[in-house]
This record gives structure tokens, sequence and C-alpha cells, in this order.
DNA sequence: GACTGAAAAATTGTATACAATCTGCTCATC
DNA sequence: GATGAGCAGATTGTATACAATTTTTCAGTC
């Protein structure tokens, strides 16, 4: 068994593949909300035929990071305000929980930790880079890498949907830009996540996801940014 | 618009009812771990062709209530104990969250509680009649109801994936024979609930779950229950 | 009788064909 | 010029065809 002897062995990494690569557009905020994915577009950009296509969107759709319109297609997902709460309440409960669990291993998984130094070195680079949307999926990479070292399968599938869904809301409503404190934030989380001082972490998460809660217009005011959703209509990009 | 015109109008309600069938049969556990789901028998069985039950199959692994083997087809999972205890733990967070949520809003959604009682009284109906399949589901629906109150359709999504997961570990691994006290637990529960008394709801949440893993052997000893698993085979029974 | 291996049957995985639906355009009508 | 019917093209939704793979069957051998 050396290599893969035909195309078939590799439809697990195929579809794999597809779905990291609209996940990772959608956290680089390439893809924005409300874009529409083409099933045969998707499919020439992949050289695969729209069966493939259409199980990499349902996995999308079924994580809430798009939307399937009845015979109209599948859109990146436009969460609304009440849906922007309800996630990030849900994100939130789960970051917190990670966290206090990844504590409790922490002795026991300490070799573990270096990835997320790495991804820490990597947000430091592409931020002095200004590489902004490297940045951004970095960020997200190493909550996720948290989640994983959670040692809770379950409550890393839930956070690897939380995690695009609240890239969406970000792109949706962010009102100020973001400062790069937030590898700061990691910095300090991750020093004190080694000492498995869960208190400390815990807080220091939570005043991280306050901190980018701050720089949404979440209000439902009139001077609102979000007129389409305002006015219920489509936003309607061309999907590559 | 009075009546879906064609076949295709119906293609969601379809996919829907085939999901909620097979997602009963786990919760009342007519569905053992293990099963196979043979995708041509399904589509006879409900009239359709493959490509309608891989789509239902597929948002079921995406579930962990099944698992695709590669080339092999899908079956009804089976959860080690180490799965199980992950599933456990965080559905623990899940419900407890949850009865939070839904004890904060209990003033403003009172009408709502309407379909708790009814599935509490229908709980009673069929222990009485020594339904054990229904009993089991409607405790599961119980949960579901409630996660749907807690306003907050991520967590409401999860824990969807949790519970039919939480019927394949009860499958597997009770040893001792549950009393009906879990319907008294469910009734009082509510009651603390429509006072909004989030803490003693909290209290009585914590306590049910701690009744149902008190009845489970997770331990790994060898006299364990789960034979097919310590040898690592298959069950292969016939599916449908 | 147990074991091996090759052919046959069964089953999954992917692409494609076709039907249903939606979108956009043209053109007649006012 | 605005409006709306109706046709043409584009796109999705489902079934089916075919290829790859696994499983079963059944000789033949020891």
């Amino acid at each position: 068994m050396v290599e893969p002897k035909s195309t078939r062995q590799k439809s697990k990494t195929q579809d794999q593949h597809i779905y990291e690569e609209i996940f990772d557009a959608i956290l680089e905020q390439r893809l924005w909300p409300g874009t529409r994915l083409k099933e045969e577009s998707l499919g020439e950009i992949f050289g695969v035929s729209r069966t493939i296509i259409r199980r990499t969107l349902s996995r999308l759709a079924h994580e809430r990071v798009a939307v399937f319109e009845p015979n109209r297609g599948a859109f990146v997902a436009e969460p609304d305000v009440s849906d922007a709460r309800q996630i990030l309440d849900a994100r939130r409960l789960m970051e917190l929980a990670i966290v206090e669990r990844v504590a409790e291993r922490a002795s026991s998984i300490k070799d573990e930790f270096k990835k997320l130094y790495d991804l820490i070195e990597q947000e430091h680079k592409s931020s002095a880079a200004a590489d902004k949307g490297t940045a951004i999926r970095l960020s997200g990479e190493f909550h996720l890498e948290l989640a994983r070292l959670s040692g809770n399968k379950p409550l890393e599938g839930f956070l690897h949907s939380l995690v695009p869904q609240t890239s969406l809301i970000i792109a949706l409503y962010q009102a100020k830009e973001g400062s790069r404190c937030a590898i700061d934030e990691h910095s300090r989380l991750l020093d004190a996540l080694k000492l498995g001082d869960a208190e400390e972490a815990k807080r220091l998460m939570g005043e991280h996801l306050d901190h980018i809660e701050e720089r949404l217009a979440l209000d439902e005011s009139p001077g609102n940014r979000n007129l389409a959703k305002v006015f219920g209509r489509r936003t309607e990009k061309a999907g590559a």
C-alpha cells in the first residue's frame, strides 16, 4: 500500500480539500456573506462533478455557513442580528468550556502546545505583513486548535461550525477595525493555559470575546449598516 | 398556492421525513449501534433513489449518529467508551446552558410550555403501557423541546445531535434498567423552569443527568458488556 | 473438512442525463 | 416609456448509468 491506486481512494481527501478551501475563503473573508455558490462553477474550479460539490455545500449548509434556497442554489450565509447574538452566545459558552478542559489537561498534553505557539508566531508575521486575510484565518485556527486540545470531539466539532459563522458576523457587522491586540490576548491566554490556571484562562478568554463583540454594531437602530438585510433582499454577488 | 404542484416541492419535506424516521428509530432503539444502513434497501423503503438516501445518511454521519466506512457503506455509530464520556460531558454542558436560558426567558414564553406538559403526559401513558421504545423517544423529545425553547438555534442544533448519540450510548452500555423516575424528574424540572428558578432547574437537570450516567457501565474493566467493541468486530445486522 | 484463490454478485462512489424551476430577455400592448 | 406575457437560457433537483471496490460463492487442493 504505497500509493492510492485509483481516483476513488482520494475521495475522502478530495472532499476535505474542497471543503477546507471554501472554509478558509470564508475565514479570510474572501468569500462574502450572500455570495452565490454556483455548483457548476465550483465543479469546474476543483475538477469534479456537481455530485461532489453538492455534498460539500450540503455540509456547509448543515454547519450553517451556507444556506440552500430551494431551486435557487446555495449562498454564503448572512446571519441576521438575532442569529449573530445566538451564535456569539453559543460561542462564548463553548470557548469557556474548552479553555477549562484544556487547562485541566495542561500537564498531560504539554507537548501539543507547540502548534499554538507556531500559530501565534504566524499571526505576528502576517500582521506585520499587513496580510489581514491570513491574520484573521490564523486567529480562527488558534481557537480551533484549542478546541482540539480540549480532548472533546463533539465540542471541537461544534466550535468548528461557530468559528466561520463568527467570521461572517464580523464581515457583516464589524464597525471598528480591530487592533492586533488579539494576538497578545492569544499569547497571554496560552501562558495561563500552560500553567493550568483555568480561572485565569477563562477570564482572559472572556475578555478576548468581549473585545471581539465590542467592535460589532449589533444594535438594530435605523442607521444600521446592513441595509440588504433590513429590506430582506439578496446581495447577489457572482460566485467565482 | 394551495398545494405543492410537483414532486420537487416536497423535496425538503421528503428529506426531513426520511431523516426523522431514521432518527426516531435510533431514539427508540429499534436501530441498534452497528446496524448497516444499506442505501438501496432504504431507497426502496422510502420510494426514492439512492441520491436522496445518501444525502440523509451524510447528514446522519455529520451528526455522528452514523458512520461511513469507505467503500463499505454507512452504519449506525458505535461510540466507544472514550466517545461516550466526551458526548456525555458535552451534553451536560449543553443541557445546563439550555436550562439556564429557558429559565431566563420563562416569563416571556410561558405559552410555549404547553408542549412540554403534553410530552410528560405522553411519557406517562407510554410508560404505563410498557411501551419502552416510545417512552425513550419521548424523553429525548422532551430535551429537544427544551433546547428549542432556549431560543438559541446553534445550541438546539448541537443538542439535536447529542440526544441520539446518548441513545446509542445507552443501548451499548446501560447496565441497570431505569425506573420511570425520569418522568418525575422531567416534571419537577419543568416546575422549576416555569418559576424561572434557574439555579434549581440546573440542579435538577444535573441530577437527572447523573441518574442517566449512573446506570451506565462505562468502566473499561474486562468484564465489560460490549464484547464486539473489545474485539473490534462489526455487529453486522441486516439493514431493514 | 479446512484453506486458497478466482470468478460472480452485490454494493458503493462518481459522473451524467433529464426534468423541474427560476431568471432574464424580447416584444406586443397600453 | 412602462407593463406584462411568453419564450429561451441557465441552474438546480433527482434518477440513473457506469466504474471501482468489497463481499460472497464455489471449485480445487492439501
